[in-house]
DNA sequence: CTGTTAGCGCATTCAT
DNA sequence: ATGAATGCGCTAACAG
């Protein structure tokens, strides 16, 4: 039914060889006989079966790529620019959402990936016999989350640099009880949280504020969560008249409670997010902004590049810039404080 | 380097072909060697490589999924779905990202998932040729956007109906002024735009509103486009006191088109979008909501299904259930007027 | 219940 | 520049 080499071979009056060398652009075939088994192939809609090539040559073209929640923006970002890159490099992408610990301890028992991809980009921080795991698959690895990993290429941001930014904001602001929600569970190798905990515990030290613990909560990098958490710091005796959130949807929800406790933002609580989500803009957010996107794709062209060049080292760690963004959720604190 | 069915059966001590029996769960296996083989293949860390099994079986245990925008919350959260049921059934999904038109033309005129998957799940709307296209690989194909098309199973919902909830509801509020904002571009089969439209006239009419076309803008699906459109809006000699968005992210575009007018929502202007969008909520949107994930899962199943069993008529098109969610974006017009 | 024999469709030597 | 042979790792049909 559909067209294999051979019918092509027969077709164009040459043998299997030429058609597969003339196809894939190799040398030792006249132009000549080329262009006919180009003109061949296309007439009978001829295409290499992947599987059989893949088999006869040991390479996939395909890339797998590991993401927590395909439904979340920054990771949707973060794929929908890598996939871009691949598959203009002419890589096919094998996604695998792990979200649920399920999901996630079947894949690395099992290990789907296995001779099925020529590099692996995952956008979950592997503990570390999941790392052990995918080094085992002896392809190149990358990530855009979570700290320096042996075997790995890792794009990131500068989290100390982005939350001194954001929570300096709001010492400049003149606030001195500052909330913080953070994202505190998650593997244990995900630095991410606790680096940014660790640079607001800096600022505050810094400023000479004292670090109160009832002012921190965890919002699990969920808008419902940062709705939770904010609620958590309306509750204690002396609330914060400002609160930096880790994620922008924690931000967000920040803003949803606030708004149901009929407290104004940037009037009686600013508010400062992290990640410039593509809506932060449309809620006025103020945030940190990271290139997301970029991030995607600068993994993926680090890991076609690794696959080009053989021999080449893994590029080890790239920082990507981040910058703060002024919007509408911040201010100075008011004289009477909230409420 | 990594272990092959005969390293399993060598190990073993059987034959390449019981190894292959045994370890995908046929008959023909005492339990004993059965439990052998599975325990001497766990050492050795064997998987089978999916290039030879396809190659070998002709099913290839991929599904294509072809989508236009992996990082808009409405196709993440359709693929996370389906990802989820296809991984649940051992299958592998290829994510194909056509936003592009060059991407999408390549695909298209490539067809690299020519013998790569055993279906396709689209969540673009094919041009006739580009169907055609899909029908030509000769796998089940189904989709969760647009209207019936010949050879698809299409997941949707009654677009009419939504629509008419959400300007019924804005008309039963006493507004007599209702702007639209769609998106009227993209493919000529993308009935969903036209559907909605069409609703919308009807509801006028029936209300015995004159329609108006200075009070249709095309707001392309973004939130860009969705606060290009209601700025737009503004502009006309008598604004509406209402609008109504194809989609929340327009929406959004809107809220935020009238926050830089200094427009009070829903004092001066009501608002209603229309998916309930993650972040609906987070701004107070009243919208008319509509089950994403579970159209991606649904999708998903009936694909599974035709691909259990071949002979199988498909299943045509298949209608979730919307229903309209209540915020804080709409209420009955001021006495006034807008500004 | 188990082993043997053939391919699946291509890429890759090695000849010529 | 081209063709013939070989094998990638597995599944399926056929024996026994």
């Amino acid at each position: 039914m559909t067209a294999s080499i051979n019918d092509v071979a027969r077709a164009a009056g040459v043998s299997a060889s030429t058609v597969s060398r003339a196809l894939r652009g190799r040398p030792g075939v006249s132009d000549e006989v080329r262009d006919q088994i180009k003109a061949v192939a296309a007439q009978l809609g001829y295409t290499a079966s992947r599987s059989a090539s893949s088999l006869a040559s040991g390479r996939t073209f395909t890339i797998g790529v590991l993401v927590p929640y395909v439904g979340r923006w920054f990771f949707g970002t973060v794929l929908d620019a890598a996939e871009q890159v691949f598959s203009a490099a002419g890589y096919d992408v094998l996604l695998y959402n792990l979200g649920s610990p399920e999901t996630r301890k079947r894949f690395f028992t099992r290990l789907p990936v296995r001779k099925r991809v020529d590099a692996v980009l995952t956008l979950l921080i592997p503990e570390e016999e999941e790392s052990a795991a995918l080094r085992s698959l002896g392809v190149p690895l990358a990530t855009t989350v979570g700290g320096a990993r042996p075997g790995f290429t890792v794009v990131g941001i500068d989290d100390r640099a982005g939350t001194e930014n954001a929570v300096r904001h709001l010492v400049n602001l003149g606030h001195r009880r500052i909330g913080m929600i953070s994202g505190s569970s998650g593997p244990l190798h995900w630095t991410t949280p606790i680096d940014r905990r660790n640079a607001y515990l800096d600022v505050l030290a810094d400023a000479g504020i004292a670090h109160d613990p009832a002012l921190e909560a965890d919002g699990d990098y969920t808008v419902e969560g940062g709705e939770r958490a904010m609620t958590e710091l309306l509750a204690v005796s002396r609330p914060p008249t400002a609160v930096f959130a880790q994620s922008d949807e924690m931000a967000m929800g920040a803003l949803r409670a606030l708004r149901r406790h009929r407290l104004r933002v940037p009037e009686d609580v600013s508010v400062i997010g992290f990640d410039d989500h593509e809506l932060a803009d449309v809620v006025g957010l103020t945030t940190v902004a990271q290139p997301v996107a970029d991030q995607g794709a600068e993994a993926a062209r680090l890991l076609l590049r690794q696959l080009d060049e053989l021999g080449a080292e893994p590029p080890g760690q790239v920082r990507m810039p981040i910058r703060l963004v002024l919007r509408e959720t911040t201010a100075p604190p008011s004289p009477r404080g909230p409420q």
